[in-house]
DNA sequence: GCAATAGTGTCTTTGAGACATTATGGC
DNA sequence: GCCATAATGTCTCAAAGACACTATTGC
C-alpha cells in the first residue's frame, strides 16, 4: 500500500542554523602520498590535527570551490594547481558546536612547490595517520580512494609532477598511486593515445646515464583532466 | 615570491547564515531516461519546475543522505532503493533568498514502482528538459553524466530494473544508458565475471517466443554496487 | 512446420604485457 | 670499453566482438 502523501508538509520552513564549512585534503607525493595537516589554534579541539578548512563566507565566496581556494591560500600560502570537490559530510555529531556541513575538496600539489608557502603545515603519509579532529580521518580516506581511483583512467597524476617531467618520472608517480609496477611499453602507448603531453624540444635531463626526454602538458588549463576509455591499473577502488 | 601568510586570519569567525538544502535527481528508465520534477508550490519561483528537495532539518536529519531520503519520501512517497550523493552546489545567486548550498543526490527507481507514490510528479526525458528553477538544469545534467559514466564499470543499471529481470532486459537498460548497442556474448561474460546475479530457479518469462531465464541480485543490500575492472561501453563521460 | 527470441560455441581481431634490442649518456 | 638508464621493436597471450549455430516457445 503506497504511503499517503501529507497534504502540505512544511518542508521549506526556515530551519535551525547549520554550520557551513569547507575542508581541503591537500596531497603531495614525496615520495609517498602525504596529506597536509594543521594543529587547530582554537576551540573546539584546540591543538588537534585537522585539515585546512573553515567557514564559508557568504560575503566573499562565489561558490564552495572558491571558498576552498581561499582557505588553501590563507592557511598554506598555495594557489592551487588542482582542486576538485570530493563530497559533503554532515551531521549533528561531527562538530561539537552543532549540526554542521563540510564540503570536502581534494587538492594536489607537486612536491617541488612545497618549499614556498607551507609554513606551519605538517605532512603525514596517508597510510600512517595520527588521530585527526572531527571526522577528518574519514574525509582523508575518501580523498585518497578517489585519487587512486582516478589514477586508473585519467591524467590526474600529472598534477603531482612539476611542470616539466620525464616519462619514467611520470610512470613512477602512477605506480606510487596505484601501488604496483606498470608495464613500460603499455604505459607509453597509453600516454600517447591520451595525447596530452608534448615533448620540450631539445630539453633533456642530465645524470650519469642516458638523459630522458622532458615533457609538459599540452593543455595548459590548470586542473584539466584527460580521460581514457581503458584502464591502466587493476582494482577500481572508489566509485 | 611566496605570498606572506597573514598572522591569524579570522577564518573561524561566525559567518552570515547560509541556506542548507538537499535536492534529489530521481531518475527512471521508461523507456528513455527520465527525471522527476515538481512544480514549486510557494515563493520563490512558485510554479516553476524543480527537483524534489528542501531544507535540511537539524533536528531530524542524521546526515545529508538521510535528509535526501526524507525529502524523497515526503515529496514522492518513494522509499528509495538507490540513493547516492552527487555533489554540492552553492553560491550567492542560485537562490534569490541568499547564499545557499544544495547537497545534490541521485536516486534511481525501477519504472514498475512508479505506479505507487509518485502523486504529483512530472516525468521529463532528460534529453528534452523544460526550463527548471534555480540551477537545477545543471544539477540534472551532472547527475545524468554520473549515471551514464557509472554504467560503464558498475552494476548501477540493475537499480533501474525491478527485483526480477532477464538478461536481455538488463542489457537493454545498459544500452539505453550507454547510448549504443552492446555485444551480447561480451555482456554476458561480464555479468558472469561480476558474479552479482543469481538465476531464479524454474522462473521464466512468458511470451510468444522462447522464454528467458529470470535473475535477481545476489547481494540484497539495497544500493550496493559491484564494480568491474574492465569497461563495458565507450567514452567516459564524467569524472 | 515457421517465426521470433534466448542462449551458446567458435573464430578473428585487438590490445596489453613480457622480453629483447638499440640508443645515449658518464666513467 | 663498460655500466646504467632511456626508448623502441617484436612476440605471445588473453579478452572482446562478430558471427553462426542451437534451443525453446507460440502459432
Amino acid at each position: 500500500m503506497p504511503p499517503p502523501i501529507p497534504p502540505s508538509p512544511p518542508l521549506e520552513a526556515a530551519a535551525a542554523p547549520i554550520l557551513c564549512t569547507v575542508d581541503v585534503v591537500l596531497l603531495t607525493l614525496n615520495p609517498q602520498l602525504q596529506v597536509a595537516l594543521l594543529p587547530r589554534d582554537r576551540a573546539p579541539l584546540a591543538g588537534a590535527l585537522a585539515l585546512p578548512g573553515g567557514f564559508i563566507h557568504a560575503d566573499e565566496d562565489a561558490d564552495p570551490r572558491a571558498a576552498a581556494a581561499r582557505m588553501l591560500r590563507a592557511k598554506t600560502g598555495l594557489d592551487c594547481p588542482y582542486l576538485e570537490q570530493l563530497a559533503t559530510f554532515g551531521g549533528p555529531e561531527r562538530d561539537p558546536r552543532g549540526w554542521s556541513i563540510s564540503v570536502a575538496h581534494v587538492a594536489l600539489v607537486p612536491a617541488d612547490l612545497l618549499a614556498r608557502g607551507a609554513a606551519g603545515l605538517r605532512w603525514h603519509p596517508v597510510d600512517a595517520l595520527p588521530a585527526l579532529a572531527f571526522d577528518h580521518a574519514q574525509i582523508v580516506a575518501q580523498a585518497v580512494a578517489r585519487v587512486r581511483s582516478k589514477s586508473q583512467y585519467s591524467s590526474l597524476p600529472v598534477h603531482l609532477c612539476g611542470e616539466r617531467f620525464t616519462l619514467p618520472q611520470l610512470q613512477a608517480v602512477y605506480e606510487a598511486l596505484l601501488g604496483e609496477p606498470l608495464n613500460k611499453v603499455s604505459f607509453r602507448r597509453r600516454m600517447e593515445e591520451m595525447d596530452l603531453l608534448e615533448p620540450i624540444e631539445g630539453e633533456r635531463t642530465g645524470g650519469a646515464h642516458r638523459p630522458a626526454q622532458l615533457w609538459r602538458l599540452k593543455d595548459r588549463r590548470p586542473g584539466a583532466l584527460t580521460l581514457t576509455d581503458r584502464l591502466l591499473g587493476p582494482a577500481v577502488l572508489a566509485p
